[in-house]
DNA sequence: CATGATCAAATCCTATAGGACCGGCCAAAG
DNA sequence: CTTTGGCCGGTCCTATAGGATTTGATCATG
């Protein structure tokens, strides 16, 4: 997984090998991004600076700076002298926000990506679209956390495929990966089907090269799972 | 000012008075801001952690977390055990990519604060744009100050007037007001009779409510700046 | 019963100290 | 003269300590 670059590792380079460090502050990062998506830390619920410090058997220093940073995701949010709070739930006003948005830049990112689209790439969006497919779909959290994966993997990838830093920036900002977790833990998939399907459909459009087909593929398929979650969402 | 929300100020209710305070990183997220917007900081310089400390007379653990946040900004990058730095100068490439993001974004963001539009909506785009009418122009940097800050202010109205608050964070990730200063340090303002006239043009689409009237003023005013700029661009 | 004061524990916030690592400078050896 | 090795200052990173503040409960009072 990979969700939003929590921290840069230094390659430190010694007698020719190269070994990967990195400081406590990311992997606290990494630990409570872990937490916040399979559902340990709920939504509204207090995260202790003294107490995530205690937990994971580090001072509160790194705690604060991996904090810091989560803040600028959305997913907690910080009152000065008072502290962190994961975020609250999705409303479905928050959910018709999202995907206005995600029409707004993901079909832009479809057609700058299909632009230049490489072997290497569609090989990407194959592997994705396939993991897809197979990914177990049960109503526990393991077993639909790699589907989610894939779907955020999918669209992601389209997003650094076109090579437009801003464009990756503007898509990380939706949130990606974390809200689809945040919608729909402890909903489970209902729409793998549909989903699949219209995945495959962006797929296509990226190997026949032409950009306005895959733009309009991508769009369709937003505005699909709008409907459906609609349909059936989990908050009111 | 106030470009990317930094903190969040405490609000302490205290005999029917409330007063806002506030903690250091706060103010040390501030102070960097700005050094890095008016051009103290130049991009590349090394951001150490113990020597800001010093210079604003604050311990290091406050600086820390300031330089968390902003590394989220893509103002400044952080290599783990090496520190920080001001994030390299913008080359034309990039400035073609920001221009290409903004036209994705800025025209749905006009066409969606456009449909909605209130009179005090009008209102505060009416005073940016007699702003940026107003404000100086000379070259030194706090000759152009305002009128950067008009011109930002004026689209991220537009932004939050979406109600939308994925396509505000979407525009803010660009970069928002941090960019213009970045791009135009040190060159001044060259275009900026156009610049207002095109503004003018967006304002008047807003007033009369067509939303894609709006959206094609905003599109047309990006493609222009995209124009004129590449035409002088600082760097090549 | 409602309301406000009081106090203790938890928490946030800041400063300080020290370990680990890097880079420059200089002296000594080859 | 070149190179090697050690020293030293600077920096990052983490832990710890203590002051400031919030919170929640207990208790007194109208």
């Amino acid at each position: 997984m990979q969700p939003a670059p929590p921290g840069n590792r230094a390659e430190v380079r010694t007698k020719g090998r190269t070994i990967s460090r990195q400081v406590l502050a990311d992997h606290v990062y990494e630990e409570l991004l872990a937490s916040l998506m399979d559902g340990r830390l709920e939504p509204g619920a207090v995260v202790s600076i003294d107490g995530t410090a205690r937990e994971l058997d580090v001072s509160p220093t790194p705690v604060r700076e991996a904090l810091a940073r989560l803040e600028h995701t959305g997913m907690v949010r910080r009152v000065a002298l008072k502290g962190y709070r994961v975020a609250p739930v999705f409303t479905r006003e928050d959910f018709a926000e999202l995907m206005e948005a995600r029409l707004a830049i993901e079909p832009v990112n479809a057609r700058l990506a299909c632009a230049r689209v490489t072997s290497e790439h569609l090989a990407e969006l194959d592997r994705a679209v396939a993991d897809l497919k197979t990914a177990p779909r049960g109503p526990s959290f393991a077993e639909y956390r790699d589907y989610l994966e894939a779907d955020e993997r999918f669209h992601r990838l389209i997003a650094e495929q076109t090579g437009n830093q801003f464009m990756v920036a503007a898509y990380a900002a939706l949130g990606g990966q974390v809200q689809r977790f945040r919608l729909f833990g402890g909903v489970g998939i209902t729409d793998a089907e549909y989903a699949i399907a219209e995945h495959q459909s962006v797929l296509d459009a990226f190997a026949t090269g032409d950009p306005e087909m895959a733009a309009a593929a991508m769009a369709d398929h937003v505005k699909k799972v709008r409907g459906r979650a609609i349909a059936d969402a989990p908050a009111g």
